[in-house]
DNA sequence: TGAGAATCGATATGCTATAATCGATACAAA
DNA sequence: TTTGTATCGATTATAGCATATCGATTCTCA
């Protein structure tokens, strides 16, 4: 299957597709079809459809798709299979949630160590190393590390964001509240509570006037 | 200002200009521009003023908005001036790190108590009770909670959300990675970290390649 | 007081994503 | 072998969103 160009929004939701996939119990039939994904996840048929065909052409009609090689072709697009290293940045309890958290393998990510302005200890948890920031740049630069995970404060998330760039990295993953100025070439991903915040508010405010109706 | 239907790319936007407006010096002028906006946060300064548009009203031609106003008009859009109570469903390392975030307050968020299915401890660090998860359906419902916030494992997600809309809860938010199935008229706004991730790892994948031609 | 500049708000255009439709294909059962 | 049915894949339509343009407004400065 070849990399076609793909647009975000089929990007985002191809983990809902394979998750659902790889939680299916052994004992279901080895194929499926788009139809029954799309039911399963509340989708539209043709979405799922298309969204699949862009990552496999393994579907056959009436029978559908074979589950082992539709999850490798999901996993194969999506990089799972080769592994990323990467740092975080913001040792507190959220980058410590995040180091301690299994599941990232499964997704071709390895967090090499943590760092932080004053670390409170050298090992976390799982016994991953934490460094003192001053360290960050050089440490990305000689493991040529391609992605940083920003869990700090938003007052010094600009400047972390920065000695990133300047480590050479080429990812950011921003937990951090707050809006970060890069270069054109540097993605940055932003895990913002806040818009979800946002979503589930109006959502909820709305109800509650209904209910007043 | 009143409440016209509003877009979900608007709404998960508004957060973004409130954040930076609230961060803004008392130094600076007490009037901002759309142009001003747009610019610091790298967008079309067309689609700044279209958002503002939806909120407020007090834009004035050479001076821009009052930021003062501005803030309260956006802050008021989003249900952030009157507080909405919630429960946390899954007391690891990740629910403590929400449970213990301060921002929240910020956002008229509330988390009452948390619950989990084998509690360690009788109050997180923060002081806030943590319940055994039996005793969820029955607090939803003398405390009248209308939002539920899911850290639990995958496996045990779609079973904690039954019990949250058994107790009348309105909103989730989940942090499980994985679909939840409920009635139409809850919303679920999932925090997924495998979507960003994907994300990511697609970005990186392409450098590389660039970079290997 | 009048000219100019900056900004807003509204309208119009183009694009992308989603949804709907239709024919083609492959298996199952008679 | 033939017919019916489920499913895929392609094409077309619709809708929503982002971008561009233009006139209207109001402040500043001479």
């Amino acid at each position: 299957m070849e990399h076609k160009k793909i647009s975000k929004s089929v990007l985002k939701r191809l983990p809902g597709y394979l998750a659902y996939l790889k939680n299916m119990p052994d004992s279901a039939p080895a194929h499926i079809s788009a139809t029954a994904l799309a039911n399963a996840l509340g989708m539209g048929e043709v979405q799922v459809r298309k969204d699949l065909a862009m990552v496999s052409d393994g579907g056959r009609p009436k029978i559908g798709y074979l589950r082992e090689s539709l999850i490798e072709d999901i996993e194969q697009f999506l990089g799972y299979d080769n592994t990323t290293d990467a740092v975080l940045i913001g040792a507190g309890k959220l980058g410590q949630a995040l180091m301690a958290y299994k599941g990232f393998d499964e997704y071709g990510l390895n967090i090499l160590a943590a760092f932080d302005a004053r670390p409170k200890m050298e090992r976390t948890d799982e016994g991953k190393p934490i460094y003192n920031i001053v360290e960050l740049e050089r440490f990305c630069r000689t493991h040529k590390v391609l992605m940083g995970i920003i869990t700090v404060p938003a007052e010094a998330a600009q400047e972390v964001a920065d000695q990133l760039i300047a480590g050479g990295i080429k990812a950011i993953w921003n937990f951090a509240p707050t809006h970060l100025d890069v270069p054109a070439n540097i993605l940055v991903q932003n895990e913002n509570m806040a818009t979800s915040l946002a979503v589930l508010s109006v959502h909820l405010q709305a109800q509650i006037k209904e209910e007043k109706m």
